[in-house]
DNA sequence: GTCTATAGATTGATAGAC
DNA sequence: GTCTATCAATCTATAGAC
C-alpha cells in the first residue's frame, strides 16, 4: 500500500471518488485530501483532469479484464461463468446500493457532459458484452449469443439502478435468482 | 408559450437542461441564456438552485401522474396499460439514446451528490411502481404484483442505460418486444 | 419584476522555490 | 517530486438601482 507510486495513488483515489461522487463533482481538492498531496503536485503526474479520467478508465478496463479471465478460469462451464457475472450484483451489493453500477453511472454522466472519453468508458460495457457473447456462443446460441449478452447486461443495469433508488437488497436477491432461472432455460448443450 | 410566467419558463428550462446536462453541471448561466433573463433575476423567483430542483421534481411528478392517468383512460385492460408503459421506451427513444432515462439518471446523480432531494426524485419511481403494481393486481397477481412492477421498471431502466451507451435503437425494439411477450405470459384473467 | 454590479468561494491550471 | 503562491475563470448568491 505504502510503496505505491503517487501516480497510482492518485488514480486509485480518483477511481473511488469518481464512483462515489461522480466525475464532474469530484475536484482536485477532494482527491488531494484523500491522497494527502498538494493540489499543485497533480500537474507533475497529469496534464489535466481529463487525463486522470482516462487513467481511471484504463484501470477499470484492466481490472474488468482480470475479473473476466478469473471467471473463465474458475468456471468450467459457460453457464457457471455467466452465473459469476450475474452474481457480481450480490458480491458488490453494498456499494451498488449506495452508488449504483460504476460502469453504468459513469457512462450516463459522460453522455450528459458530452465528454470526449465517453466512448472509452463504454469499452468496459463492450468488454462484458463480448465476453458474455462468447459464453452464450459456447452454449450453442450462435446467432443469438450477442442478443442474450445484451439482455443480461441490461437486466443487471436495471437491477443496480432500482435497488439503489429503493435501497432494496432483497430486490437484488430476487432478480439475481430470476436471472439464474432464465439462464438455466438457455442452457442448451455445453460440453456434449 | 409567450404568456407563461417567468417562473414557469425557468422551471421548464431547468427541467430540460438538468436532463440533458445533469443537475450539478447545469449552471444558472445556462438556464439564464435559455430563458433569456439575467442571472440576478433568478433570486426573485427562487431562493437557491436546490429550490429550482425541487420545482423541477414537482413538475415531473405532476407530468408523470397525468401520463399514468391518460394511460388508464386509454387502455381498457391492465395489459394494454402496462403495454403503454413499456412503449415509452420507443416513444421517447430519440431522447433516451442521447440522455438516458430522466428518472433513473437524476436518481443516480442525486445519490452520488448525497443530495437532500434524492428521496423526492425517487417518488417518480414510486409513482410508476405503484401504478404498475395496481395493474398487475388487477390482472390477478395479488401478492406478486409489486415484484412484477419492479421487474418491468428495472428492465426498462436497463434498456435505457444500455441503448444509450451503445446508441442502439434496434436493441430498444428487441427488448420492448420481449417485454411484451413476457407480459402476455402474465396475462391471467383480467375482466373474466 | 428585471436589471447591473459585485461579493465570496471554488474551480482547473500555472510558475517557480526547494 | 513535492511544495507554496497565485492566476483567471466560473460558480452560487446578494445588494441595490430602475
Amino acid at each position: 500500500m505504502s510503496d505505491k507510486t503517487t501516480r497510482d495513488q492518485i488514480i486509485e483515489a480518483a477511481d473511488r471518488l469518481f464512483y462515489q461522487q461522480g466525475f464532474d463533482h469530484t475536484s482536485f481538492a477532494d482527491i488531494a485530501a484523500f491522497v494527502k498531496i498538494s493540489r499543485g503536485n497533480f500537474y507533475y503526474h497529469f496534464k489535466s483532469k481529463d487525463e486522470i479520467l482516462d487513467a481511471v478508465i484504463a484501470l477499470r478496463l484492466q481490472n474488468t479484464k482480470k475479473m473476466l479471465k478469473q471467471w473463465e478460469k474458475d468456471g468450467a462451464q459457460p453457464i457457471d461463468r455467466i452465473g459469476s457475472f450475474i452474481h457480481i450484483l450480490i458480491t458488490n451489493q453494498a456499494k451498488i446500493l449506495l452508488y449504483g453500477c460504476p460502469v453504468g453511472t459513469l457512462s450516463s454522466e459522460l453522455a450528459k457532459l458530452d465528454h470526449k472519453s465517453h466512448a472509452e468508458a463504454n469499452q468496459i460495457f463492450s468488454l462484458c458484452r463480448n465476453w458474455l457473447g462468447k459464453q452464450f456462443a459456447a452454449l450453442g446460441h450462435g446467432d443469438k449469443a450477442d442478443a442474450l449478452a445484451m439482455h443480461i447486461l441490461a437486466r443487471s443495469q436495471g437491477v443496480a439502478t432500482l435497488s439503489s433508488a429503493f435501497q432494496d437488497d432483497k430486490f437484488i436477491a430476487q432478480e439475481v435468482a430470476q436471472m439464474c432461472d432464465w439462464l438455466q432455460l438457455h442452457a442448451k448443450n455445453s460440453t456434449t
